[in-house]
DNA sequence: CTGATTTCGTGAATTGTAGCACGAAGTTTC
DNA sequence: GAAACTTCGTGCTACAATTCACGAAATCAG
């Protein structure tokens, strides 16, 4: 019996990450897996596993567990990895550099489509496969690849008037590496890569160790 | 009344977001800040903030709100951040040049003290204030400097094997930026910077959009 | 072909988190 | 100095997420 219910936005969370292991067990030439390896893996239990897949239908087998190609192929299409992702990614910085240079995104079905930065000695350089580019041609390069995702990478106090250029160019979902958080309407996805924070969440650990 | 309860994660999770905010607050010259306005700047509502402080003690006054740099020191002490803390850094690949470059570590109470990579090419180049360094050195500057708190930006291949050198040689924290769960034992906390499995969950709401 | 074994899918129980709403304590107004 | 207003701290309630545990379905061994 397919259920019903909409899965709730830390399911959809976990999805990425099962589907990641997933793509490791078929290069290895696992054929199938139980929610028991597959949990191990990854850290979560296999009770876990089992109801977030149930959310979307019915994947297993009895005795047997997942045909790894085909549980990944399932999740892909969930998760709407079975086309690519135009991406635009703003701030050219060491930072922005970076991510531009990271083969990770091209390989996992998003494509940097448009980089840009404000500053005129930047604008013109080449970095990876992408020229950076005047802020300027913004609203242009997302019209054309119809980008609904984006990426910021600038400083803090500039992040929120990027944020909303982005929206006004069509964009529907953030991920800002910036350290602020970004008022937006609520039709648009914002997530948040912060390594400052989560660094000082583990310092409380920390202190209170040998004590 | 003070609470007895142990704090739970989510709670210091969202504590050095609650400082940052009163950074911003400080830098702005305000002197003291509701639950309800703090709350509209990270979004997040008033109960949560007084009953996430509440585990810690009393910090507010009625009819005022909070002495903004009071509560800053109080976090900031709770957080372990009324002192530095030195952090070792793997990987020096585009991705952990630009975090050794990146000055809101230093500024945050986090110091690089070792940066360190496998290619010989690069051993011996200068990031920043950092020098490239031979795995070998780990040892000797987690030792030196009494390191608990690391960094890991190498491909996911050798993040396991680099985990285990941290661990052996006394870190107790790894920020893991490789695309790989790591396995490491109960007294190590790990937390994760995963922005293709982030991107991944968006696409599942994007995909669902205007259809 | 039968019994032992594995593993799924899921309702029920448990655990965890967030939000409401109110008494208390302080400030402001006139 | 009294009444109106603001805002904290927190017990209680509601909601959400996780885990348990078991029937069902599949495989495997002999």
């Amino acid at each position: 019996m397919e259920r019903l219910d909409v899965p709730p936005d830390v399911v959809i969370r976990r999805l990425p990450l099962y589907a990641r292991s997933l793509r490791y067990l078929l290069d290895e030439g696992v054929l199938s897996v139980s929610s028991q390896e597959l949990g191990e893996r990854i850290n979560v239990t296999a009770a876990q596993i089992r109801k977030d897949l149930s959310y979307f239908g019915e994947f297993g087998k009895q005795g047997i567990g997942y045909d790894v190609e085909k549980l990944l192929t399932h999740i892909e299409r969930i998760l709407g990895l079975n086309h690519r992702w135009p991406v635009v990614l703003v701030g050219a910085g060491y930072l922005g550099q970076a991510i531009a240079r990271y083969e990770g995104f091209q390989k996992q079905g998003l494509q940097i489509v448009g980089l840009f930065d404000t500053d005129p000695t930047k604008i013109g350089q080449q970095v990876g496969d992408n020229e950076i580019r005047d802020y300027a041609e913004m609203p242009a390069i997302i019209e054309k690849y119809q980008v609904r995702l984006s990426i910021i990478s600038v400083p803090a106090a500039h992040a929120q008037s990027v944020a909303d250029l982005l929206i006004k160019a069509g964009v529907r979902a953030i991920l800002n590496y910036a350290p602020i958080i970004l008022q937006t309407p609520d039709d648009v996805w914002v997530r948040y890569i912060d390594p400052v924070a989560v660094l000082h969440s583990m310092t409380y650990y920390l202190a209170r160790e040998q004590s």
